[in-house]
RNA sequence: GGAGAGGUGGCUGAGCGGCUUAAAGCACAGGUUUGCUAAACCUGCGUACGUUAAUUCGUACCGGGGGUUCGAAUCCCCCCCUCUCCGCCA
């Protein structure tokens, strides 16, 4: 949600903010609406103020009482007027995007981000190196079939010691935020409408979720739904920000639409596993915070000596709630490729704005916070090591950082 | 899942149709006084939107939504949530 007031104050700005993002909502009839909105609000209260003036009155004389139910007629009419706007004006306000940060290069696609920096070296081989699905099936340690037979196509299971390997890297990453300040959770995987509107994953990525039948609920594409729901309706204080938080969990999206070579192995499934970094942080540090989480995100990856390049993601490859967003692409050597691993978003006050997320300071000046929803890990890591670890004989050596979590250091075919 | 009891301001907790502009206490902030790991007294103290020169004024808000009434925290209906006991379970 965007401030009413910037829409109030700097039409153009929201108009041309729109043009650019590819939204269609029609700003100069919101304004209008919204002019409209407040001219009624202001005859309702006065016609309210009136009645609670007169109603007094009704105690010593009773005429006055067809009166003030003659005007209570009135009230009612302008107050079903003004809900009727106000539900079409919110309706329109909740599809508007967030604005944009002024590096955020344009175009549609991935080819359109902008290349930050690439580190690493690429693995070379004198073999032609398999991608994660074909090592995952001759290792036995990732099986499809059985995912599609038990839940359906796009379920898979990590099986002995790749699933030993995604459950240390896992581990391994929690350590090594909560090194870094953040506080862990666990958290729900199930979260209600309320909670994914909030984070702006309604209406902008209704298609991506798994709804319950009969109840309020659906399954989390992220535990940042949660994490960023924690907070709704709070006021933290200054003193007690910037607040990390991380969560390990399962995250669950329909996919509607992935298929072909893009979504080979288990790169594109209904459920993956994350490790995910949420900041709080005051309005004026989204930025700085903004690149601690990357920092966060490349140290991993550094450490678990994987290639990988990083972009500013161009606004047609950005969800409507982001300001700026870096992805890091590790090298995939299976693939022949970078392809994404961990995502960061600046939300800004995009989200703390439908969740009503707000901190206080010492002079006790309130304001929307901002917040920062980062990846660390997911399953697309671990396929990562895969690719780029593996060796001429078909075994996979684990990264050091890993092998003190997973008790041994290579996997290979029995 | 069954049976009860509840949801009031930062917290505790009164009110149960109009002297509620929500008592009182605690906590918090400012002041006075005495002094100093503190006390007494006074004053202030919620949120949102709009409005104003303003710490002005207005409206709404006592779990949420609807209704009755001239008037609802208070009465009626629906929903949600919490707690206690029982059952079940990791």
């Amino acid at each position: 949600m965007i401030d009413i007031k910037i829409l109030r104050n700097e039409k153009e700005r929201v108009k041309k903010n729109c043009e650019r993002r590819g939204c269609e909502v029609d700003i100069d009839k919101l304004y209008e609406i919204d002019k409209e909105c407040r001219k009624l609000i202001g005859e309702t209260e006065e016609k309210q103020a009136l009645r609670n003036t007169l109603s007094k009155e009704c105690r010593t004389n009773p005429q006055m009482r067809v009166k003030v139910k003659a005007l209570k007629g009135e009230i009612k009419e302008m107050q079903d007027n003004l809900d009727a706007l106000k539900k079409k004006m919110d309706l329109q306000m909740a599809l508007l995007p967030n604005f944009l940060a002024d590096d955020v290069p344009d175009g549609d696609e991935d080819e359109d981000n902008a290349l930050i920096r690439e580190v690493g070296i690429k693995p070379t081989f004198d073999f032609e190196p398999l991608d994660h699905q074909a090592l995952g099936e001759k290792l036995d340690i990732i099986d499809t079939a059985r995912g599609a037979k038990v839940a359906q196509s796009g379920f898979y299971y990590w099986k002995g010691k790749g699933a030993e390997l995604a459950s240390s890297l896992f581990f391994w990453t929690q350590q090594e935020l909560i090194k870094k300040g953040y506080t862990l959770f666990f958290t729900p995987c199930v979260a209600k409408e309320e909670t994914l509107f909030g984070t702006g994953y309604l209406p902008f990525f209704e298609d991506q979720t798994y709804k319950l039948e009969n109840e309020d609920l659906a399954l989390i594409g992220t535990s940042e739904q949660t994490l960023i729901g924690y907070h709704a309706n709070e006021k933290l204080l200054e003193k007690d920000l910037p607040a990390l938080y991380t969560a390990f969990s399962p995250c669950f999206r329909t996919e509607a639409g992935s298929y072909g070579k893009e979504s080979r192995g288990i790169f594109r499934v209904h459920q993956f596993h994350k490790v995910e970094q949420v900041i709080f942080c005051l309005p004026e540090e989204s930025e700085k915070y903004h690149e601690f989480c990357l920092d966060a995100e490349e140290d991993l990856l550094k450490k678990l000596k994987l290639p990988y390049r990083v972009v500013n993601v161009c606004v047609g490859d950005m969800g409507a709630p982001g300001y700026k967003k870096y992805d890091t692409e590790a090298w995939f050597a299976g693939y022949n490729g970078y392809r994404e691993v961990t995502s960061n978003t600046n939300l800004t006050d995009f989200q703390t704005r439908r969740l009503n997320v707000k901190y206080e300071d010492a002079d006790g000046k309130k304001d929307f916070l901002h917040t920062i929803s980062a990846t660390a890990v997911t399953d697309r890591v671990v396929c990562a090591i895969l690719e780029n670890n593996q060796r001429a004989d078909g075994s996979v050596a684990i990264p050091e950082v890993l092998s003190k979590y997973t008790g041994f250091s290579e996997i290979k075919a029995e």
